[in-house]
DNA sequence: CGAGTATAGTTGCGTATACAATTACTTGTC
DNA sequence: GACAAGTAATTGTATACGCAACTATACTCG
């Protein structure tokens, strides 16, 4: 089928499945984003961190526990949780013993909030990803985006 | 050591899958996309699309075509072909069939700049993927990614 | 204890993107 | 063949994000 020589890089297996990653996960992304803009006005990046949130033990991180967990820039997360304490979603608080550090914690109405969204999410992992793979091959994309998952 | 229920939804393997794969995405994307800046001086969604229409019959794509491939808004597609139009990394050509359409053509240097981005794409997938995945594994990956990208 | 270094978060600024409206062309229908 | 509906790309506008510079606090080592 393709006009390209096997030898050709741009055409390797393992280039081939990198491109497969990020467009699997940008579909993904975009179609989840839009589903929960729809029915809960609540963009992807504030259910992430609602979500981040309530995972946590007491349901609080500091900053930097975001940004990472989310995988975005300290000054862009500074934003995010502004957006989202203006909302009354999450509250800044004082670390007691580190008075350079922020908890941010959820609140009532975030925890609605992700209530809400929750719903929305499980909803279309049902359809989307429950519905294409057993939950033998769950397992498996679990063990094996762990595995790349490990910082540098 | 979750402090949460088992049964909270937050918790749910499916949602702690998605979450994975959002995070995995963003981390692997960071990182490939600060190499080929510091080096190539190549935004990641410049060798996107450069690495699309290498893959293409004939080295060229229609503005839609690229918009669904690298899963960006049709808008958002004109501008960034109008970047590397400017750039002189791919040209626009008038559709011979349909004069509403427009093709986009990689060009020598073009070309050129994807050969130096593979090197270090390459690279990096060296390290980050076959130095964590073998053979088999990143089959299967490829495998369950491709059953979770189908369109709708 | 004090100077130097490291770390947490915020802010100024530039830019890439999405969404909606618009223009130009094509296709289908009568 | 003309009109309606559909499709391809572009443009105006708003916004979210990253980077680099900055402030404030904590740590380290003499």
């Amino acid at each position: 089928m393709s006009a390209l020589p096997a030898s050709c890089p741009s055409g390797d297996e393992k280039v081939v499945l990198f491109g497969l990653l990020l467009e699997t996960n940008a579909r993904m992304a975009r179609d989840l984003g839009a589903q929960l803009e729809a029915t809960c006005a609540l963009p992807l990046a504030w259910f992430e961190v609602l979500l981040q949130l309530r995972q946590a033990p007491e349901g609080r991180l500091k900053m930097s526990q975001i940004a990472n967990a989310i995988v975005h820039s300290s000054g862009g997360t500074t934003r995010l949780i502004d957006r989202l304490e203006k909302s009354a979603l999450v509250e800044r608080q004082l670390c007691p013993t580190d008075r350079r550090a922020i908890h941010v914690a959820i609140t009532d109405a975030g925890n609605r909030k992700l209530d809400d969204a929750l719903a929305v999410h499980l909803n279309y992992l049902d359809q989307h990803l429950a519905g294409r793979l057993g939950e033998s091959e769950r397992r498996s994309l679990t063990s094996l985006l762990t595995k790349l998952n490990v910082a540098q």
